[in-house]
DNA sequence: CGAAACTTTGATCTCTGTCAAGATTAGTGG
DNA sequence: CCACTAATCTTGACAGAGATCAAAGTTTCG
């Protein structure tokens, strides 16, 4: 395990003995680009861990459709530990290291530890919370509301595992931030365009650069999420 | 508590002992139709069971816009008990009976049972399941696969709590329907009405009937929920 | 260097939202 | 119990945001 989950379960640190017993758990695996980490409906027999890379973790539709719950990065677990079939599936979005866990002995160490349980439920109301917010922004957003949260939720959220940078990593696809928001690979792409055209980002390569972001004085109740403009 | 929480969290039952020990520390409470319960962001010094009627569980954008999260029915939980402010708000549909704990105590009950703390974080995984299938609707369903969808999750929900009657009761009004698919309230009724003209459902005051209801073969993976069609 | 994958851009269409008017239902007080 | 009012629901006409279809432009990678 080379970069130790040492915020495991939405970020709180586990004490340094959990940590070590935790990691006689786990075992080092490496996937490339594309490749299928487990999928919906499967037994759970093994769960993940995200030491190195971006997963996207998605539901399926009979003929196809695809609804991306979230975007994995290192540090989080891939899925609902305990739960003995996985509720979604999972692939690596460029190189990964996970790290792999037998789900029973994992669930028997965390049943064993009051904190560590603790701990893991509370990652569980996150969880909750987080695609509570999701379900908000797709079922209400406009397409450019959708498109601005979602950068300046991604750079929040990439600034705690990355040092910040001028230019933000997109290492997704259009179509993976599409099915994430429900909208298509074009619309994505024109209102990034529009976005830049504004002067509010600047697109590169496989990333981003937000330069004039403003946050509307509209935030929810106290302190939530603001929903940002990009005029 | 006249109704008790036999089948708290998740529908699996609590022991006779403990569900004793749950009930001391209940008051009831009754509200009328439109009352709120608790607001999104408000401290959680009280959490809150259903013991009678349904209940809207809704984000808000600060505009006015709101995402119906889900509606709670009989037996259920409002919210998460463990968060120490609510991440949603609550407000009842029609008149509502209500179990309201003091959150403290109610934590420190359910921290004092290893089994009590398995059943509501198995519960908490069950939720986020729920959630996430209803970001997978909202995302990528159409309106006709939307309100299918609802009658049919609406109709199995209820046979857990009520005798299944010809009849579904449909209590809240069109706009929550629409708030909870990310439609208009317009939309809503224009979908209903197109099933009952090709006779797949009837509508009645405050229910509906659902009488040509198919499953399409479409079910994702195994056994998930099948996608129906109206047709 | 060249092929494959991804992205941008354009033209057009359609589903759903918006605005507006009636129709139905529920609620209230005489 | 009925009349009257308010709330909810249905229906219509129209518009627009985003989807779809198609092609050209970039980037990536062997």
């Amino acid at each position: 395990m080379p970069r130790a989950f040492a915020t495991l379960f939405c970020g709180e640190a586990l004490d340094p003995q959990e940590l070590r017993e935790l990691q006689k758990l786990a075992v080092q695996v490496r996937l490339h680009p594309g490749e299928t980490i487990f999928a919906e409906g499967e037994l759970a027999a093994e769960v993940f861990g995200l030491s190195r890379g971006v997963v996207r973790l998605y539901k399926l539709l009979p003929d196809g459709r695809r609804q991306v719950m979230t975007f994995g990065l290192p540090g989080e677990f891939l899925g609902t530990p305990i739960a003995c079939r996985h509720g979604v599936s999972a692939d690596a979005i460029g190189e990964v290291d996970l790290c792999r866990f037998p789900r029973i002995e994992l669930v028997k160490f965390i049943r064993s530890s009051p904190n560590l349980t603790r701990l893991l439920m509370e990652f569980a109301a996150h969880r909750l919370e987080l695609t509570q917010d999701q379900l908000l922004l797709v079922g209400k957003g406009s397409a450019e509301e959708k498109v601005a949260i979602f950068l300046v939720n991604w750079r929040s959220r990439l600034a705690r595992v990355t040092a910040v940078s001028e230019s933000i990593p997109l290492p997704m696809p259009r179509q993976d931030i599409a099915d994430f928001l429900g909208l298509t690979l074009e619309t994505i792409s024109r209102t990034l365009t529009k976005f830049e055209q504004r002067n509010a980002i600047r697109l590169v390569p496989k990333g981003v650069l937000l330069t004039g972001l403003e946050r509307t004085p509209l935030v929810r109740h106290r302190s939530h999420a603001a929903y940002p403009t990009m005029i």
